[in-house]
DNA sequence: ATGGTTTTTACTGCGTC
DNA sequence: GACGCGGTAAAAACCAT
């Protein structure tokens, strides 16, 4: 994988700089005292060659106005290249080479230059598909990033949804599907694959991609890639729950307590692994005497109160029949 | 598409601060 | 009276078939 020599970002901010300055007339002349303007190519400045006022300064470039830390950075915000149209899957930036066999003239080729233009055209094709393939890649794993630093999640579930993803993309799974839609979906994917679960709906919040694709994304390419993703265990939920409604160590010991006999009762089959955390950590918080609304917990697990009411009930009912 | 299960929504009543 | 909590019925969402 080398390094393109197409740069991906517009022409914007420099084109409208140059509207604002326009070419300086050779005969314009000093608005003090009406002398011969001179430019200094040194300092960048244009001088009046008798009274020496500067009319302009800094006509030349001196470089981007922005700061980039490091290789990429500076890949990122590089401002050169053609202007870009979002029409062609690469934005149009990529070269094209006409279909018919003429020079630019119009004349028609010799079959020997004919042939030629046949093979870069073949060449041309596959390295801007190569090129496509890349730039895709790059706004995933963008996307990805932004998600998960707005879910909180670390560094080491973002390497696995950009394993996801990049997979993905090798087996040709995005025909069809949007960027997004797979790039949350490798996320989503990876979280739980992290033991750091996010529910649909948080994930749904952070993604421009509605619910059901993310969800119908999320399948498919589980599928498709043989990933094997355990259902969520409740317990994953509880460290972010209890933290978020700062609750203390032992009332999250507690929570796991229930959950864990919940499991060896079986009422826990069939029931969202989502509610059951948050209904231990409601309980587990009553228990501990730590005042908590079961608005609170509802809150920040995105559970109705309702599902919180029906688990916790079951919960403290299977806990006593144990110790019994 | 369908039917069974779970979750949500909306509403009501009770007790407490 | 607002708030937290509990319960219920009906609607919606979910899931396997």
């Amino acid at each position: 994988m080398t390094d393109s020599p197409i740069r991906t970002r517009s022409t914007e901010r420099r084109q409208t700089e140059r509207e604002e300055s326009p070419a300086r007339d050779e005969r314009e002349r000093c608005p003090e005292c009406e002398g011969r303007l001179v430019s200094d190519a040194e300092h960048a400045e244009t001088v009046c060659e008798d009274c020496g006022l500067v009319v302009d300064e800094q006509e030349i470039d001196r470089g981007p106005e922005w700061r980039a830390f490091d290789a990429a950075e500076k890949d990122q915000k590089s401002r050169v290249g053609a202007p870009t149209t979002n029409m062609m899957h690469d934005q149009g930036l990529s070269t094209n080479i006409g279909w018919q066999d003429k020079d630019a003239y119009g004349k028609s080729l010799s079959s020997r230059q004919r042939q030629k233009m046949q093979r870069l055209r073949t060449w041309n094709e596959r390295f801007r598909t190569r090129d496509s393939k890349e730039r895709n890649l790059k706004q995933a794993l963008g996307e990805i990033d932004r998600m998960a630093s707005a879910l909180g999640l670390p560094e080491n579930v973002r390497e696995t949804a950009s394993v996801i993803y990049r997979r993905a993309l090798e087996d040709d799974l995005l025909p069809g599907r949007s960027i997004e839609g797979v790039a949350t979906a490798s996320l989503y994917a990876a979280a739980r694959q992290a033991g750091t679960p996010r529910s649909l709906d948080e994930i749904t919040a952070v993604s421009r991609v509605e619910k059901d694709e993310i969800a119908r994304t999320y399948r498919y390419v589980i599928r498709e890639l043989g990933l094997e993703v355990k259902p969520a265990d409740p317990e994953s939920y509880v460290p972010r729950f209890a933290s978020d409604l700062e609750l203390s160590e032992e009332t999250e010991r507690r929570a796991r307590q229930l959950l864990k006999t919940a499991k060896d009762t079986g009422i826990h089959s069939g029931k969202s692994p989502v509610g059951l955390a948050a209904a231990a950590v409601y309980a587990g918080a009553l228990l501990t005497n730590e005042k908590v609304t079961q608005n609170d917990v509802s809150e920040v697990a995105s559970i109705s109160e309702v599902t919180i009411r029906n688990r916790y009930h079951e919960l403290l009912e299977a806990e006593e029949q144990t110790v019994a």
